[in-house]
DNA sequence: CTGAAAGCGCTTACAG
DNA sequence: CTGAAAGCGCTTACAG
């Protein structure tokens, strides 16, 4: 019995009774042999359990590995499961897979903060969202290709979107029906964490690169302009993007008596205006007529219901196909500022 | 100037006039050399950017990449957009996360469907939902661990749930309340592609290895129990698991005439249940009092909205991590049954 | 605790 | 169209 030991492509090129390089062109460079020897090796090969060169061989031979790393903000299983970052990767996915490259998933927030060993195998690196001070950038590997998407590192190619306008939009539409008490609901807007009321008390992260900042300054510039003194409305803030913690702050706002309930709600997010949604819903508050919410990012969730929800659609999956296209070389490394667009729902029409 | 090339280990042992085995110690094995010595390599190494052994030279040497592969049966964008799919993804990425690996996505319908080359570096695969007869299985690499989930893969662990029993659960319980006119939405049941009414031409699938088939089996064993006639419930079929897909079958179905259209849906999945949820809504069509839903799946979206859908949940996050810990190594190589639950939520009551 | 050396499985000019 | 040979960047017994 032969021990079990994988057939190498010189195990195979001995068998054949050809060199190594013949077996190596029959895979890579049809163009380089006759298509009868070609096929001959092929078949031989499928009989006698060979499987094509080794992927890690080939990689440490031509420097590339054909595997694009996304290094994601969150935990994998917060990506995984939040409908913004999966269409992202779904973008990234279709435009890798067009191309024969896979996509390699590294957490950004992991149990230790360093990037696995394996994570230096990827020919490219896009990274999502991920703060610009964060530990994990400096331990990439250099002179390797990166695209960062959602905020900006020094000298890379960026993709994202116009923050401030697209918020300053969705709440000129809401604000043009004048509420009496608007509320804005932040996702992950202080230093502290704080799910619930914003006070005094709390440091605001950096206006520069923060998604947060960058959205509440549009909401004020709306608000300004329409005779509300930003000051006066009150803000909240969730640290999640998860129906789990969303809920039971946003349950806070809406048990309040009834005069000083909000009338309308900013929220940052579709994930906060669907839990708002949800939990108005359940106490028979009605949307619209006694509560208007507005959300943001146009996820899919959020139109396929009844009521629709009134939202500004970030193109996510555009955002991964262009991150994707920039790694390959496919379009210009440069500053890219995908477009919004206000979807009219039902819930603050 | 100094040409761009990247530090290499040996760069580095040449530089800090020490061994290259050294340097490898430095970062894999710190019992092998002195701490002092061991700083001062880390240190230089920061210094001189380099960011650690090259990931491709070092699985070539150590024959281990510290990287799964998932194999999903559908394209990564379907995938990675269904909250099934998502939550299996997570589940898996927390078991290997936890375990220092990486996890590689590859489509199981690719726009050609041979797995990609790099494929091959994978130090296991995790083949989820896809058929059996698949060409893609004879391609993965020999000798290399594999974990089949929701089918079953010749001589290789498993991971399911039972369909059957599962699906007859939920039906005994929607039963229980006699329907006049109960209807039965399939997901992929059929050979060819249909979207609308099951009928005499079409083929269905083979009961060995079909989920669809597995839970049909399931729901006309209740429907037998209840004094129902199988083969008069009408059956229907819906081709891939989205809104939009499913949506116009659910229009057709719901905008029959009041008297025929159905008061019961047993439907396979909660895509497809909330589907019809969205739609009856936006009719007018009241939910449970003239239309009785059920799903299966039991994903958040069903559950975190008004009214909850009733469903029977599958762990599909645990059935990622049984299925991770199976590929490490962790959990014994066999096959597994994960449990399922009857969520008992207002549309179905 | 450290160093010299073999070799993981390929690909690629290059010579024939 | 084919073959001999170098070398990609590491890790790991092994000897010291």
């Amino acid at each position: 019995m032969t021990p079990p030991r994988r057939m190498t492509l010189k195990d195979l090129a001995r068998e054949l009774g050809v060199s190594t390089a013949t077996i190596s062109n029959a895979f890579n460079r049809p163009d380089q042999l006759s298509p009868t020897l070609r096929e001959r090796i092929l078949s031989e090969a499928a009989r006698l359990g060979y499987s094509g060169p080794d992927a890690k061989a080939r990689s440490l031979r031509t420097g590339r590995s054909r595997i694009v790393a996304v290094v994601l903000a969150e935990s994998l299983t917060y990506s995984l499961n939040d409908a913004v970052a999966s269409e992202f990767l779904s973008g990234v996915a279709e435009v890798l897979d067009a191309h024969g490259h896979t996509l390699l998933l590294l957490p950004g927030r992991g149990h230790d903060s360093q990037p696995a060993g394996s994570a230096n195998i990827a020919d490219g690196f896009i990274v999502y969202g991920l703060m610009p001070n964060n530990q994990l950038l400096q331990r990439l590997p250099y002179q390797r290709p990166l695209v960062s998407v959602d905020f900006d590192v020094e000298g890379c190619p960026t993709v994202h979107i116009d923050d401030t306008e697209a918020s300053y939009r969705i709440a000129c539409y809401a604000l043009k029906q004048r509420p009496e008490r608007p509320a804005i609901i932040n996702l992950r807007l202080t230093v502290e964490p704080c799910n619930g009321r914003v006070t005094a008390a709390h440091t605001m992260l950096p206006s520069t690169s923060t998604i947060s900042r960058a959205r509440l300054a549009g909401f004020y510039e709306a608000l300004e302009e329409h005779g509300i003194t930003p000051g006066a409305v009150p803000l909240w803030n969730i640290e999640e993007n998860t129906f789990d913690v969303c809920s039971p702050v946003l349950a806070e706002i809406l048990d309040q008596p009834e005069h000083l309930r909000p009338d309308l709600l900013l929220c940052m997010s579709d994930r906060i205006a669907l839990t708002a949604l949800t939990l108005a819903e359940q106490r028979g508050i009605r949307v619209p007529e006694d509560l208007r919410i507005t959300g943001f990012d146009g996820i899919a969730e959020g139109q396929y219901r009844a009521p629709r929800l009134t939202t500004v659609r970030q193109d996510s999956v555009g955002k991964g196909r262009v991150a994707a296209q920039m790694i390959l070389g496919h379009l210009p490394a440069e500053q890219q500022l995908l477009k919004t667009e206000l979807l009219l729902g039902d819930t603050c029409p």
